[in-house]
DNA sequence: GTCTATAATAAGATAGAC
DNA sequence: GTCTATCTTATTATAGAC
C-alpha cells in the first residue's frame, strides 16, 4: 500500500535486491531491473550510474537486513545452545538460497571488491557474533572447555550456507534440515557429554 | 602433450568444464566456449546442439570426476573418523569453489532438470556414501550410539560447500579451514566423550 | 525526473560453402 | 568437420527532448 509514496529510486533498489537473489549479478540485465521496478530506461540512469552502481546499493541494503535478522536470533534470551538453535532453526525460504551467500558464487561479484565487501563484512560479523555467543556458553560451562568458539562459529555458518547448496541441488529442502540437525546433534553432544 | 590427439569435441567439453566452474552457466557465452576451446563457431554447433547441450555434457563429466575423487578418500583404509577426515582435509582450490556446488546457485541450472540432475545425484550419492562410513563407525563403537549417520553426513557435506561460500566471500581460504576444523572437533568429541 | 531515440557490442544460433 | 556469413534479439549504455 501507499505505493505512490515509494520513490522510483527505492523501487529500483528493491527490484535489484530481488533480481540479485533470483538470478545473481551476471544473470541480471538493466532491462530486467527496469521491468521489475517499473522504472523507465532514463530513470534508472538518472538515479544510478548503471547496473553496477545499483547492484552495489542493493547488496549493501541486503547485507544490513540480513545482519538485523541474525541479531534478532542471536541477541535473544536463553543460553548459548538456545540462541544458536534459534539462528539455525529460523524459518527460511530454503530453495531460494541465501540472498547474500548466493552472490559469493557470482564471478563478477567475487572479482569486484565493491560488490564483494558487504559479503565479507556480513559473514565476518556473523562468525564473530556466533563466536561470542559460543564463548559465553563455554565460559558458563555449557560446553566442554576444549570447544573452539571461532572454529565452531564458522562451522555453524557454513552448515547453513552449504545446506542451501544441497537443498537447491536436490530441489528439496530436506538436505538443509538434515545438515542443521546433524550439526545441532553434535553441538548438543559436546554440551552434555562432559557433564556427568 | 599430444594436444593434436585431443579431439575438438573433447576440447569443447573441457573448456565448458572450466568456464562453468569459473563463470557458471548464465555467465558463459558460446563465444567464450569457442575461444577457450580453440574450436570455431561451426565446430561447436557441429558437435553439440548448442550451449545447453555442451553444458549438459560438461556437467555430467564433472560430476563423475568429483565422485571418483570423493570415493578415493572415503574408500581408503582406516576408521570412520580417518576417512571422513581424509575427505574434509583433502587439498582444495578453496577460492575457486566447488565445481559442482557452485552451479546450484546458477538460476538456469537450478531451473533446468537436465542440468540440475547431476548435482542432485552426486550430492545424494556423496551424502549416502558418507552416511555408510559414519554408520560403520557408529556400529563399530567409534561414535556414540545416538549418532544419526545421515544427518551427520549432510552436515559434513554442507560444511564443505558452505566453507567455499565463506572463503569466496572473504577472498580468503581461512574461513573454510576454520569451518572444517570446527566440525572435526565436534565429531572427535562425539567419538571419544562417551568412552571412559 | 522521466521519456524516447540511438548505438556499439555481444548472445545464441542457422545456412551453406568448402 | 570446419569455415565464413548472416540473423534476431539482448546488453549496457549515452544523448537530448520534454
Amino acid at each position: 500500500m501507499y505505493d505512490a509514496l515509494v520513490s522510483t529510486s527505492e523501487k529500483l533498489v528493491e527490484a535489484a535486491q530481488e533480481l540479485l537473489w533470483e538470478r545473481g549479478y551476471v544473470g541480471t540485465s538493466p532491462k530486467a531491473l527496469q521491468r521489475r521496478s517499473g522504472a523507465g530506461q532514463g530513470s534508472m540512469y538518472h538515479h544510478f550510474h548503471g547496473k553496477h552502481d545499483l547492484a552495489r546499493t542493493a547488496i549493501r541494503r541486503t547485507a544490513e537486513e540480513l545482519r538485523a535478522t541474525a541479531e534478532a536470533d542471536l541477541g535473544g534470551g536463553g543460553g548459548a545452545v538456545e540462541r544458536v538453535e534459534a539462528y539455525l532453526l529460523r524459518e527460511r525460504d530454503v530453495l531460494r538460497g541465501c540472498r547474500l551467500g548466493g552472490l559469493a558464487q557470482d564471478p563478477d561479484v567475487a572479482a569486484d571488491p565493491e560488490l564483494r565487501r558487504p559479503l565479507e563484512e556480513t559473514f565476518g560479523w556473523l562468525r564473530g557474533r556466533l563466536a561470542e555467543v559460543l564463548e559465553e556458553g563455554r565460559a558458563g560451562g555449557e560446553f566442554t572447555a576444549a570447544l573452539d568458539a571461532r572454529d565452531t562459529a564458522a562451522a555453524v555458518v557454513a552448515v547453513v550456507q552449504g545446506g542451501y547448496v544441497l537443498a537447491r541441488s536436490a530441489a528439496d529442502p530436506a538436505p538443509f534440515r538434515q545438515a542443521v540437525e546433524g550439526l545441532l546433534a553434535l553441538l548438543r553432544a559436546s554440551a552434555t557429554a562432559p557433564r556427568p
